[in-house]
DNA sequence: TAACTTAATGACTGATTGGTCATTAAGTTA
DNA sequence: TAACTTAATGACCAATCAGTCATTAAGTTA
């Protein structure tokens, strides 16, 4: 088969999605500096001058990437926490679980890796990720936690510095899939990690019985 | 107080760790693409010029940075778990802070997140990276966790996948630090997060008993 | 079906930066 | 102290790439 480019056909409304999504998958992988849009145009399936009918810039591409991507999952978190009945343990076990599924398991789970590599680089991006989602994502985990010390069901810790040690397994454990899992023969497997990671906290976070 | 650079000074001996410094200090802030050399050269004192009396080029000056780093202070590890006597929690315990002290608070610190950022682009390095640091770390802590199962002092677990939980917390404490961590109003106190961290884990990794 | 609108193209321009090297200046040697 | 060696310099060159725009081609309209 020749490298003949397929012909040129209009799709106005589905070109800004995909422009973001090839753009999403090369800044995932090298970072925004080391991506040429020759290359982000050519996974898109487009020529480089596309690009600059949807972005004005590299850089707009870059932030329209961060920007319309996991919001919504947040959202969803944060309804799972305001109705949640069952114990303090399972609400923090939902609300692992639907981040993962809701951005672990799917296309923005790159973005953890590209914010870590480039927040030094975007503070006003980073501020934005920030904002609408750590801070968000912290507050469920922190409404499990006081939940479970206010009930008894969980030890006396401070909250800020757990809810760091609750999410730094699932965020690592994105992170390494973009990073430096290409390293390691074996492919770590999610469930059974999440599952340590729980029966860890479980046990970690009961209240001592007198 | 004007812009004069200091007059010119050799110092053969001593250049290549102040340029090593200075381009680890760029490369973790910026990532590898994004850093220009005449600002490593800037920070370091010297002309442009100079880095190439000592290093072939951009991506030799940035392996060295890789390549002479933290390996001592995995042998000392390695020392430590060889020559442990006590509880296997306490080998775990004292190998976190022995890798704390080493690298967490030492200018290697940020090489985690810069190898983050950066291994898709440079596979062989990260493969250097892999085998000679998280190997090596991985099968101390390996090593505490198999003595303290095959003892009955933990819970029978998934070694593998254990370690990746246990590490995760330290992994990200450094990473975020270099990335995510000017956002936050707050700064995380590693001696609180460790403690918490190794609450969890003491608990957690009990085995039940009946 | 011709005229028109507009999405797409990719050659081109200008800015940027890695790497080079003729020159300079700091030490060393005789 | 002059001759020599060598570490340092920074202007320069060539390659690269973001961004532009005249042109082309896909649809739409009258």
């Amino acid at each position: 088969m020749s490298n003949i480019s397929p012909p040129r056909k209009r799709r106005k409304e589905a070109r800004p999605s995909e422009l973001s999504a090839a753009a999403l998958d090369l800044f995932v992988e090298k970072g925004f500096a080391a991506t040429r849009l020759e290359d982000v145009a050519q996974r898109a399936g487009v020529s480089k001058g596309t690009l600059y009918l949807y972005f004005d810039s590299k850089e707009a591409l870059f932030k329209s990437v961060i920007e319309d991507g996991v919001v919504p999952v947040l959202v969803e978190g944060e309804e799972i926490a305001s109705r949640h009945e069952g114990s303090a343990f399972e609400l923090l076990e939902k609300l692992l679980a639907n981040w993962w599924a809701g951005i672990g398991e799917t296309s923005f789970a790159g973005i953890p890796k590209l914010m870590t590599a480039e927040s030094r680089n975007f503070p006003e991006l980073a501020q934005f990720y920030y904002e609408n989602v750590i801070r968000r994502g912290r507050a469920q985990v922190a409404s499990a936690l006081e939940r479970g010390i206010a009930s008894g069901e969980f030890r006396k810790l401070d909250i800020e510095t757990t809810i760091d040690v609750v999410i730094a397994p699932i965020l690592m454990l994105v992170i390494w899939r973009y990073s430096m899992a290409c390293c390691q023969g074996t492919q770590v497997d999610p469930q059974q990690y999440m599952a340590v990671h729980l029966t860890l906290l479980r046990e970690g976070l009961k209240r001592t019985q007198v």
